[in-house]
RNA sequence: GGACCCAUAGCCAAGUGGCAAGGCAAGGGACUGCAACUCCCUGAUCGUUGGUUCAAAUCCGACUGGGUCCUCCA
């Protein structure tokens, strides 16, 4: 397995720190709205490398937070004039039901930073006590200066920062470039600690959060591109500061996605948002899949009508296969796949796969596939084949995050279907016509 | 102003030194009781321009055109 690690900037083969286990932590959202399309693709970029991993027989431990402690929270909570954590959790909720629709997993682990107030403080009392934090008036500020990587992920010296920096000369930091770790604040929700009431800055919750899930480094850790700096860069930053690594052995960040060529985010207000989207949200998600994870890539309704018929596609063929193989009851389980041309197309979806998460090309894959299915539907049934064919269906659209529930048909429904078989037969087209109509009303064909 | 990325057929998109995958659209054909579905065939001097090499879409330089980050953002 090759990952491209956005730390050393260069394509790296993939070797867990415990063999058989995967630890990955990816940035989650701040819980203020519903999240847009584009909020959706690391949510189904990564769910879809854990899905890879877990399909290749690894245990993966993820990790992915709630930023419940916000500005913008706290301005809609006011807006609203509800408390903030009735802001978070409606749209914690909302989240995960976007999430779910996209079919990526929600059972990992789900910090957030109301619930890891203390060992946030913590972790800012222990980087003032090794000189790498100070503490000016109430707020505590990092010190970048004292760190001569930072920049590394991001690619960035010091000086460039420096005369580059469009930040508002802050009288009370030493150096422009130090971040803010706490803020003193009485406004909103906010905490009582040694340096001041107020509430942390948001680039210790998530270090603090995976020292305390993972007690190590990790091996994955995900986000946007536009997390790389300076979220990604201040994590790595405190983290090498306190724990003398990286944080991750693998830094890993997927492209933006864009909406007609403009750029997308809620506070230009030129969204999509995932409850809103009027197709199949599988089609959704595997036309974020058609692009390879680091490129940017560019939504416009066009687009997504090519994978929603797309997808269409995919869906019948693979309900014919199963169909079929119901039918004359021959459905198997635990069947291996050695036919070689599915043996061939598996290869290539293995080594699509195995090339930094590679799927367009697995996408391919899957499209070869259909394409061989759908020429032995139309021929005298090998079962034995369409079984392999359909254990290789299922094993991808299960790592694709493709995969939709198939139920097995009824007696009656079996015995409809071939009534309909047998009157085409005997040329009674009248019946034949009748009972097909019942059977697409049923869905069944 | 500083840092960086991208440019492949009408559209989307793989390929990162050895004759340019795949999909959509378009055209042709096959199958079919009618439909729908499906299958087969047809398309590229890889933005422009210099260079390195036996060999370049792929490496290096310049140019042009897009985009990202430096500020909240996934």
């Amino acid at each position: 397995m090759k990952i491209f690690n956005s730390y050393t900037n260069q394509l790296e083969t993939f070797v867990p720190r415990h063999q058989g286990i995967v630890s990955m932590y990816v940035c989650g959202p701040t819980v203020y709205n519903y999240i847009h399309i584009g909020n959706a693709r690391p949510v189904v970029v990564f769910d879809t490398v854990r899905r890879y991993f877990e399909s290749q027989g690894m245990v993966v431990k993820f990790a992915s937070n709630f930023t419940d402690v916000d500005d913008k929270i706290i301005q809609k909570a006011k807006e609203e004039g509800v408390d903030e954590k009735t802001i978070s959790e409606k749209y914690i909720n909302a989240f995960l039901k976007d999430v779910a629709s996209l079919n990526s997993r929600t059972d990992y682990i789900k910090p957030k930073v109301t619930e890891y107030m203390p060992k946030i403080v913590d972790y800012i009392q222990g980087l003032i006590t090794i000189g790498y934090a100070y503490e000016i008036e109430g707020d505590v500020y990092f010190r970048v200066s004292k760190l001569k990587e930072y920049g590394q992920l991001s690619n960035r010296k010091l000086d460039d920062l420096i005369s580059g920096s469009r930040i508002e000369i802050n009288e009370k930091k030493e150096s422009p470039l130090d971040f803010t770790l706490w803020k003193k604040t009485e406004e909103g929700i906010h905490w009582h600690t040694n340096f001041s009431d107020g509430r942390p800055g948001w680039h210790t919750e998530c270090v603090a959060m995976i020292d305390d899930i993972f007690g190590e480094e990790i091996d994955i850790h995900g986000g946007g591109t536009d997390l790389m700096f300076p979220h990604h860069e201040n994590e790595i930053a405190q983290s090498l500061a306190k724990n003398h690594h990286t944080v991750a052995h693998y830094w890993m960040h997927n492209g933006r996605l864009n909406l007609e060529g403009e750029k997308m985010s809620k506070s230009t207000g030129n969204v999509v948002l995932v409850k809103d989207l009027n197709v199949n949200k599988l089609a959704y998600r595997m036309f974020l899949l058609s692009t390879q994870y680091r490129s940017p890539l560019n939504y416009s309704p066009e687009a997504l009508d090519v994978f929603d018929k797309e997808w269409q596609k995919v869906q019948k063929s693979v309900e014919q296969l199963y169909r079929l193989l119901d039918l004359n009851d021959q459905l198997k389980d635990n069947v291996v796949v050695n036919a070689s041309d599915l043996v061939d197309i598996n290869n290539y979806f293995i080594e699509s796969m195995e090339a930094d998460f590679n799927t367009p090309n697995a996408l391919t894959a899957l499209n070869q596939l259909m394409k061989a299915i759908n020429s032995k539907l139309r021929q005298k049934p090998d079962f034995e084949w369409l079984n392999q064919a359909y254990a290789l269906t299922s094993k991808f659209l299960f790592i694709l995050g493709l995969d939709f529930n198939l139920t097995k048909l009824s007696i009656e429904e079996k015995s409809l279907i071939k009534q309909w078989e047998q009157a085409r037969i005997n040329k009674d087209f009248e019946l034949a016509d009748q009972l097909r109509q019942l059977l697409v009303s049923k869905g069944l064909i």
